[in-house]
DNA sequence: GGGTCTCGAATTTTT
DNA sequence: TTCGAGACCC
C-alpha cells in the first residue's frame, strides 16, 4: 500500500489518505482524479474498512467500470467486487428493486427511457384533449423532468402558485394535470423513468427513516465523482446518506460543469463547504496530460468566467507546439483540412489514427468530417447518436421482453400489440385505454380480459386480443423455465418479429436483421457471464435489469485504430494526443441559445475549456466562413472564445489572400459582412491558397475544386454532379472489407440521393447490396 | 388498419 | 437538409 501511495503527488496523496470526515477534491483537468479515487478506495480497504461499506457514485457506466477494473488491480478482485460502484441511476435502481414495494412498486418494475416517457406524455396530452400545438410533448416532458429533479411532485406543484403561474403564462395551465396523470400512468404500469429513480429514492428515504438508517449504516464511506454535475435530487440523496457518518468525499471540477441543461447544479460543488463547514479541501492542480501551451491557453480562457473556485493549474510537461487556429472557406473545406492534417500527421509523425479526436458542438456537424475522412480512406468512429439499445428493432424485441417480465408495462404493450400486424389498431387501443383508466388497472388487464369484459369491441378483435395475451403468457412460462437467451430466441421467432424483418431485403432491413442477431449474441454473452459467477442469475428478468440502464455508447471497441468523432459533451473525461475542436463560430459555439445570459455563456466557455483540455500534445481550433445550417448557406463569424486565448500560444492559419488581416477580431470585420458574400465565394482561389499553406504531402484521394456557385457540402456538391463522394473510391472490381461479411468484390455501384449503394460479392457471405452510408467498407489493397 | 405524402422543427443529453 | 409525426387516402 505504501508503495502505491508513494506514486501519488503530495496533494493527491493527502486527498487519498484523508478518510474521516467530509472531503472535497477539486481536480483540475488531467490532474489524476481517477488515480486519487482508486487509491482512496484501496487505502480504505487497506485500513480495514469493509468493502461492503463503501459506495462510489459515478455518472457513467464506463467510469464505474474503469474504476472497478483499476481497483481490482490494486486490491484483490474479490474484495473489489464487494464495493458498490455504479451510476446514481443503477445504484438506486438496485435499492428500489428491494425497497420499492414500500412505495407500491413491484420489484420487477420497468425503467422507462426518454422515448417511453415522451410517449406516455403524448398519450396523456391526447387523452386530456389538450392542444398539442401548445402542449408540445418534448417541452412538457422536459418540464416534468425538471420538476422531478427538483423534487417537485404533482402534490407539491399543486401548492406552488408561482410554478403554476409560470406554466400558465407559457399557455399551459393544465400542466399540473398532465404531470399527475403521467405519474399515475407510470405507477399503474409499474414503471419508473430515469428521474423517478432519484425522486423515488428521495421519497423512500424521507418517508421511511428506517430505510434511510439502513443504508446510512451500510454505506459509511461515500465517494462521488463529477460532483459538479449532480442535480438537486442527487445532491439530496447524497446528503441524506452522508448525514450520519459524514465520511463523504466528492471529487469534481467546477470548470468542467457542462450539464446544467439537464439539471446539474454547479452550486452543489461551489457550496460544499457551506454544507460541511469542517470539510477538508484538496486541490489537484498539477496537470499530467497536456503541454504548457495548452494548459496556459485553457487557463486564460477559463479566467473569463466570473463564477469559479480559485485554482491554479500548471504542468511540468514540455512547452509543446502552438495551438493552430485555422480558418476554412466552408464547412466542407474544414472537413478537408482536418482530414488532410490527420493524414499528414499520421504519415509524417508516426501518429496512429486512434490518437486523433474531432470534437464538435453539435452532432449535425459530423457530416463534413465523415465525408472528408472517407474520401481519404481514413478509418473513423462516430460516437453518440442512436445507441444500439435505442434502435427501433432492438426496442421492439426488448418490448416483448419487458412485457413478459412486467405485464403492466404499458409502453411495451403499445409497442408490440400490433407488431407484427395482428389486426389490433388505434381504435381498439383507445377503447382499451379508456376502460383501463376507468377501472384504474393496467391496460394489460383489459387485453387479458377482452372477451369477458364489456369493452365495446367486436368479437373477432376481442379474440385477437385474448390470443395476444395468451402468447405473452406463454412467454412467461418459457421465461420461468429457460435462461434469457433461450427465452428471447423463442420470442423473436414465435412472435413473428424475425419473419417480419427477414422479409425486408433492403440494405436497411438486412442491417436491422443483423442487429437482432447482435442482440441475441449479447444475451448469450450475458448468460455465459452469469453462469461463471456463483450468484449469477441468467434469467430474463436479470438481463432486463442489466440492460435497462445500459444505454451506453461504449459497446463496440474495435482493435483497429480509428479517428474519434464526438460531441464535446461526450468527450469529457477522455484524452487524445491530437484534438481538433471544430466549428468555432459565434452562434454555433457558443451556441445561439447560450448567448443571452451570462451563466449560459459561461457554461459554453467551460465546454470549450473541456474540449481544449482533452488535448495532450496538439490542439487545432477550426472555424469556417460559411456553413450549411438547416439547408441554408450561412455566413459565420469566428467564435468570441478565440479572442480569449493568448496570442503567444497561437499559430494562426489563414488562406493566403487574407493573411495580413490578423485574427480573429479583424477577421470578423473583414469577412463577416453579409452583404458581400461574393468576396469569398470565389471558392477556387481560396481553396488553392488554402491547400498551398498546408504541409506538403500527396492527398490520397482526389480533391475536386468547386465552382463558385456550387459551394455546398461535399456530399451535396458531388451528388449534384452525379458522383457521390462515397463512390469516388468504389468501382466494379475493387476489393473491399466489411465488418461482418468479410472480404468481397464490388460488382456494381449505384448513385442515389442518399449516398449510393454498392452491390458486393462477398467471398464467404454471398452477394449483398449495401447502403454506403451504413456499410463501413474498408478498401483492400 | 395500413401505406404514402406533406409539413414543420431542428443544442448539448452521462441515465 | 434531414428526420419524424401526423394527415390523408385506400
Amino acid at each position: 500500500m505504501e508503495g502505491l501511495l508513494s506514486g501519488l503527488n503530495s496533494a493527491q496523496r493527502k486527498a487519498a489518505e484523508h478518510i474521516k470526515g467530509p472531503v472535497m477534491v477539486i481536480a483540475g483537468a488531467g490532474s489524476g482524479k481517477t488515480r486519487v479515487l482508486t487509491y482512496r478506495i484501496a487505502h480504505l480497504l487497506a485500513n480495514g474498512v469493509d468493502a461492503f461499506q463503501i459506495l462510489a457514485l459515478t455518472f457513467t457506466n464506463k467510469a464505474a467500470r474503469e474504476m472497478k477494473e483499476r481497483i481490482s488491480k490494486v486490491v484483490s478482485p474479490d474484495e473489489a467486487k464487494n464495493v458498490w460502484m455504479g451510476t446514481f441511476h443503477s445504484i438506486f435502481a438496485r435499492i428500489l428493486r428491494v425497497e420499492g414495494s414500500r412505495l407500491g412498486f413491484p420489484s420487477n418494475f420497468t425503467i422507462y427511457d426518454t422515448e417511453d416517457a415522451q410517449k406516455v406524455v403524448a398519450n396523456v396530452i391526447k387523452e386530456l384533449n389538450l392542444d398539442k400545438e401548445i402542449y408540445k410533448t418534448k417541452s412538457v416532458a422536459s418540464r416534468i423532468s425538471a420538476y422531478k429533479n427538483n423534487l417537485i411532485t404533482p402534490k407539491t406543484y399543486a401548492a406552488r402558485a408561482d410554478l403554476q403561474e409560470q406554466d400558465a403564462s407559457a399557455r399551459m395551465p393544465k400542466l399540473g394535470d398532465v404531470y399527475s396523470q403521467y405519474m399515475e400512468r407510470c405507477f399503474r404500469a409499474g414503471a419508473m423513468d430515469f428521474d423517478d429513480l432519484l425522486l423515488k429514492t428521495n421519497e423512500l428515504f424521507a418517508r421511511f427513516p428506517d430505510a434511510l438508517a439502513k443504508y446510512q449504516e451500510r454505506f459509511r464511506y461515500l465517494l462521488v465523482d463529477e460532483y459538479q454535475d449532480t442535480n438537486h435530487a442527487q445532491y439530496l440523496i447524497v446528503k441524506a446518506l452522508a448525514s450520519r457518518f459524514e465520511n463523504i468525499c466528492v471529487v469534481g471540477d467546477d470548470a468542467q460543469s457542462i450539464y446544467s441543461f439537464r439539471g446539474a447544479n454547479i452550486r452543489n460543488i461551489l457550496n460544499f463547504q457551506n454544507d460541511y463547514p469542517d470539510a477538508a479541501l484538496y486541490k489537484l492542480e498539477q496537470n499530467y496530460r497536456s503541454t504548457k501551451r495548452i494548459v496556459s491557453a485553457a487557463n486564460t480562457l477559463i479566467s473569463h468566467n466570473k463564477e469559479q473556485l480559485q485554482k491554479d493549474v500548471w504542468t511540468e510537461n514540455p512547452l509543446g507546439e502552438k495551438i493552430v487556429v485555422h480558418q476554412s472557406v466552408s464547412d466542407s473545406d474544414e472537413g478537408q483540412y482536418v482530414a488532410q492534417t490527420t493524414w499528414d500527421l499520421v504519415h509524417r509523425e508516426q501518429h496512429h489514427y486512434s490518437d486523433f479526436a474531432i470534437l464538435y458542438r453539435t452532432n449535425a456537424q459530423s457530416r463534413s468530417f465523415e465525408d472528408a475522412l472517407r474520401r481519404r480512406n481514413i478509418p473513423y468512429q462516430i460516437y453518440g447518436g442512436l445507441s444500439f439499445y435505442q434502435r427501433k428493432e432492438i426496442k421492439d424485441v426488448l418490448a416483448y421482453v419487458r412485457l413478459t417480465v412486467n405485464a403492466g408495462d404499458e409502453e411495451a404493450l403499445r409497442r408490440v400489440i400490433n407488431l407484427p400486424g395482428r389486426g389490433i389498431g388505434e381504435t381498439t387501443l383507445a377503447r382499451l385505454t379508456i376502460v383501463a383508466n376507468e377501472k384504474k388497472v393496467p391496460v394489460w388487464e383489459a387485453v387479458r380480459n377482452a372477451t369477458s369484459w364489456d369493452l365495446g369491441i367486436n368479437r373477432p378483435t376481442s379474440e385477437r386480443l385474448e390470443a395476444f395475451a395468451d402468447l405473452i403468457d406463454s412467454y412467461r412460462i418459457i421465461a420461468s423455465q429457460q435462461d434469457a437467451f433461450g427465452t428471447v430466441e423463442h420470442i423473436v421467432r414465435s412472435s413473428g418479429l424475425v419473419k417480419l424483418l427477414a422479409e425486408d431485403k433492403s440494405p436497411e432491413g438486412i442491417s436491422r436483421y443483423e442487429n437482432i442477431q447482435e442482440l441475441l449474441n449479447g444475451i448469450k454473452d450475458f448468460v455465459e457471464q452469469q453462469s461463471q459467477t456463483e450468484d449469477g442469475n441468467p434469467s430474463l428478468g436479470a438481463f432486463l435489469q442489466d440492460v435497462a440502464l445500459f444505454t451506453d455508447r461504449d459497446e463496440q471497441e474495435s482493435n483497429e485504430p480509428k479517428v474519434t468523432l464526438m460531441t464535446i459533451h461526450l468527450a469529457k473525461g477522455l484524452e487524445f494526443p491530437v484534438v481538433f475542436v471544430v466549428g468555432l463560430e459565434d452562434s454555433l459555439f457558443p451556441s445561439m441559445m447560450a448567448m443571452n445570459s451570462r451563466s449560459d455563456l459561461e457554461e459554453e466557455r467551460r465546454l470549450f475549456y473541456v474540449a481544449l483540455t482533452r488535448a495532450e500534445q496538439r490542439a487545432y481550433l477550426t472555424h469556417a466562413r460559411v456553413r450549411y445550417r438547416w439547408g441554408k448557406l450561412m455566413d459565420c463569424e469566428p467564435s468570441r472564445f478565440l479572442d480569449e486565448l493568448d496570442d503567444e500560444h497561437l499559430d494562426v492559419h489563414l488562406p493566403e489572400v487574407v493573411k495580413n488581416y490578423g485574427v480573429p477580431r479583424e477577421l470578423r470585420d473583414a469577412f463577416g459582412d453579409p452583404d458581400q458574400p461574393q468576396t469569398f465565394r470565389g471558392g477556387g482561389a481560396f481553396n488553392r491558397s488554402g491547400s498551398a499553406s498546408k504541409p506538403a504531402g500527396p492527398p490520397p484521394a482526389p480533391i475536386r475544386f468547386r465552382k463558385p456557385e456550387n459551394l455546398k457540402p461535399l456530399g451535396q456538391a458531388s451528388a449534384a454532379s452525379g458522383i457521390p463522394a462515397n463512390e469516388l473510391i468504389l468501382s466494379p472490381g475493387v476489393r473491399v472489407l466489411h465488418d461482418r461479411f468479410g472480404a468481397g468484390t464490388v460488382t456494381e455501384v449505384e448513385s442515389a440521393a442518399d449516398g449510393g449503394k454498392a452491390t458486393i460479392k462477398f467471398d464467404n457471405a454471398g452477394e449483398k447490396k449495401l447502403l454506403l452510408k451504413f456499410a463501413k467498407l474498408q478498401l483492400l489493397a
